[in-house]
DNA sequence: GTCTATAATTCGATAGAC
DNA sequence: GTCTATCGAATTATAGAC
């Protein structure tokens, strides 16, 4: 069956980030990766050559993903606290609807360190990184206002990151050391956001009886 | 070469551990394995019939590992300032000597959930989990003195251990979205525990003009 | 561009000698 | 308990017809 040749290979691409953020670089299969694309196992050598060059064009898209989530694209004219409450939100709703990009991502960054690290540095490279850097010059201006404690800008967004990004892995295996019912948990996982923000705001704003 | 039964057991569960920690379920090899082992491929299967088998136990080793180190056995006399400092400074001690058994675990999670869940739910029930359960009580109490601000004990724990754990995983690629020199980047390493507690304590500690 | 057929290799597992 | 030899299945990759 001929078809348009952009058209398979963007059929390839989408089933090949399918299978490789579910099984992973060594588990994943080039015939299953043909299967869900619908396409002949040997389209996928005529495009793509190797089954790494693959995994390569995958591995680029998630580290862009999670470099996005990071920096996310805020409104920067309210205040402080109105911008880390959306910077935690925006986050949260990230990860929440891509949350397989992001085992993924924790995972390979373990099996393929250097290879993670590479395309890190390269996407970086052509990312629009100002976002990032205004929000952190925002909370250094914060601090000089004495609108916030003395915090460095960029332990403060891993330290949002950090909670955001776990949990959203991990609650599940989590939740089997507590006793919360189902109702409990949909309810814990549905105000994570509020939950982080309170968090991180109680610690950082400043009280003016001190 | 007849050696001690159990000798050989131990150098294939000690060589399985190593291999399945760098290189995941899928991609670890069954040669590779008795190679670090130095015992014959054969052996592997005579005392683990599979490497299914194999896989569990490393798999088990390291849930347990995981579970303790949320858990942290702790003096419980101190005030709660002390408990959850001494609690930071031991998470982040173990997970920086285990960083591999971590990272094994997160990706684990996201590749064979249910076998994960599994396996976390069983060494739940035979580990010790009263450590947690008096931390947890330690802190209800700490807010019904009004010691600290109102916060749910379960999350409070999450939080801290999103903060000692994911930092310790990604930090090396974190790095690379700044331009801190190498001996910054150490210094930064060095003091995250007391970042961490600083960021925590200070979300959480009730002031007195309020 | 797409398909069939198959080469080349790797891997988990087992049989059987010692 | 340990080793050699090998099976059988799975997997990446390629050759070549259409």
């Amino acid at each position: 069956m001929v078809t348009d040749s952009k058209e398979s290979e963007e059929k390839i691409l989408k089933a090949a980030f399918s299978v490789f953020l579910r099984k992973g670089k060594a588990g994943a299969r080039m015939q299953e990766i043909a299967d869900e694309a619908g396409v002949n196992k040997s389209l996928l050598h005529y495009y793509f050559r190797s089954k790494d060059k693959i995994y390569l064009a995958v591995l680029k898209h998630t580290v862009e993903n999670f470099i996005l989530t990071i920096v996310q694209d805020l409104e920067l004219t309210s205040d402080l606290k109105e911008i880390i409450k959306k910077l935690i939100s925006k986050q949260i709703n990230t990860i929440k609807e891509n949350s397989q990009i992001f085992q993924f991502f924790m995972g390979e960054v373990w099996m393929n360190p250097d290879e993670v690290k590479n395309v890190f540095r390269e996407t970086l490279k052509i990312l629009d990184k100002s976002a990032l850097l205004v929000i952190m010059e925002r909370i250094e201006d914060a601090v000089r206002r004495k609108e916030i404690r003395k915090v460095s800008p960029f332990q403060l967004i891993v330290n949002i990151f950090s909670l955001d990004i776990f949990f959203a892995i991990l609650s599940p295996i989590l939740f089997e050391m507590t006793d919360f019912t189902e109702a409990e948990r949909a309810a814990i996982v549905e105000n994570r956001a509020e939950e982080v923000f309170n968090f991180v705001w109680e610690s950082i704003r400043l009280r003016k009886e001190e």
